[in-house]
DNA sequence: TGATTTTGTTACAAAAATATTATATTATTG
DNA sequence: CAATAATATAATATTTTTGTAACAAAATCA
């Protein structure tokens, strides 16, 4: 159930204040001082997430970061760089390379934490949606074929309405603001009016007919897929 | 509630555009062709983030930048710095000196907005409300789906009641004030009358029934939630 | 390409939540 | 116990939030 941590960093005093915060945040925490010896844990063993250094003896953070996202079976694991004060560059390529964030050195630990905390949350958000077929009552979505029914009878959503419905859908009873609906849909940094996501939500009301009793509206916070009467 | 952006640019036609493009969209905004008079504003009113361009006359950006991160009272300020193409090298710069994030000339008003959005947001998660449930007695309160339950009764509360009670219930016996109940439920310098957090009192204990013994008032101090019978 | 669909915005109406005011009530203190 | 201070509450006013229609823009497709 804890999330597993791999951290690569050759300085041992910062892996070691990284390792203990993480710790006692229920992290599972494996320590590394190359990346080889990481990739070879990695060949056997998963792991949910992992901090690399920029610099490092043999290849570097970068280097490593790249052969991650090269590989199909590891290209999905979050990897989040720690920079030192004067390697600034390196982010923007960490970034291009598919880094998801970065770190820069002097950090304070609770800082580190809740940003790896918010990678995985965003991680499994998006790892619960997928594929399963969903059924709720005389509902159906089925992921796999873009498709939703109700008693059987086909509906036709468009990509974002079907997104946002099976988002909703994925966690029922479980409250989302529109800016979490929009990240959903579109991806970070999409620039819409809270507006366009009501409008959205009328457009999956009107279509699921009968339905549409399950997309419920929070005042205050946003929409929820309603799990019980 | 409303965040403030602080704007240090000397370009007027910029300068407009990108304070016309905040307040649509519910940013409080004030607007600085050098440094100086930013700073002058800055000793006596707190921004939430302060987007600097970086050439400027006197004190160029970066300069700004420097001081900003030097100062204790300042340096937690996120700073968006504003370049032109061309100007790389000074993003660098920028970064090492602790800037959070840049934007590069031209740019849309509207990635300019979700990039401050992206910004602010991440700085808040940091204090981000404790998702985890509370369990008390007969009262169970689940963040994730803006639920409470009395002795498995559901229980209709309004956003802000639910996070006043969330508030007081994650730190059971201890006082809060008035003004931190508000500043919790609303952000910060948000602007109400002492009775308006009685009338909420009100309306929680009217909803939450027989729980309701659980709101205690402590006079001439506030609110807290009762830890025991 | 032009037509069609999808998506986003604006503006305004409606509904709900919230704040304030003006009392009433309760506690505290000398 | 009266005098005072603080809080509770009802009624009313204000503000915020949401729903929705109409239009504009962008994307898709045939």
């Amino acid at each position: 159930m804890n999330k597993k941590v791999f951290i690569v960093e050759d300085d041992e005093d910062i892996r070691e204040l990284i390792s203990y915060n993480l710790k006692k945040n229920n992290y599972l925490v494996k320590e590394f001082d190359s990346g080889e010896d990481m990739f070879e844990v990695l060949s056997s063993e998963k792991c949910d997430i992992i901090l690399l250094d920029i610099m490092l003896p043999g290849d570097d953070g970068l280097t490593i970061c790249k052969k991650l996202k090269r590989n199909e079976s590891t290209e999905d694991i979050p990897v989040v760089m720690i920079t030192a004060k004067g390697e600034e560059s390196d982010i923007i390529t960490g970034l291009e390379l598919g880094a998801d964030d970065y770190i820069v050195k002097p950090f304070s630990p609770k800082v580190l934490v809740a940003r790896i905390r918010t990678i995985l949350r965003r991680k499994e958000q998006v790892e619960e949606i997928n594929r399963e077929d969903i059924n709720v009552h005389e509902l159906k979505i089925v992921p796999g074929r873009y498709e939703v029914t109700v008693n059987g009878e086909k509906i036709d959503l468009t990509a974002s309405e079907f997104k946002a419905l099976h988002f909703l859908a994925s966690k029922p009873g479980w409250v989302f603001t529109r800016y979490q609906i929009v990240e959903n849909v579109h991806g970070n940094n999409y620039p819409v009016t809270d507006r366009s996501v009501d409008v959205m939500m009328v457009g999956l009301r009107k279509k699921l007919k009968s339905a549409s009793k399950y997309v419920e509206t929070i005042r205050g916070i946003g929409y929820r897929f309603k799990d019980r009467k």
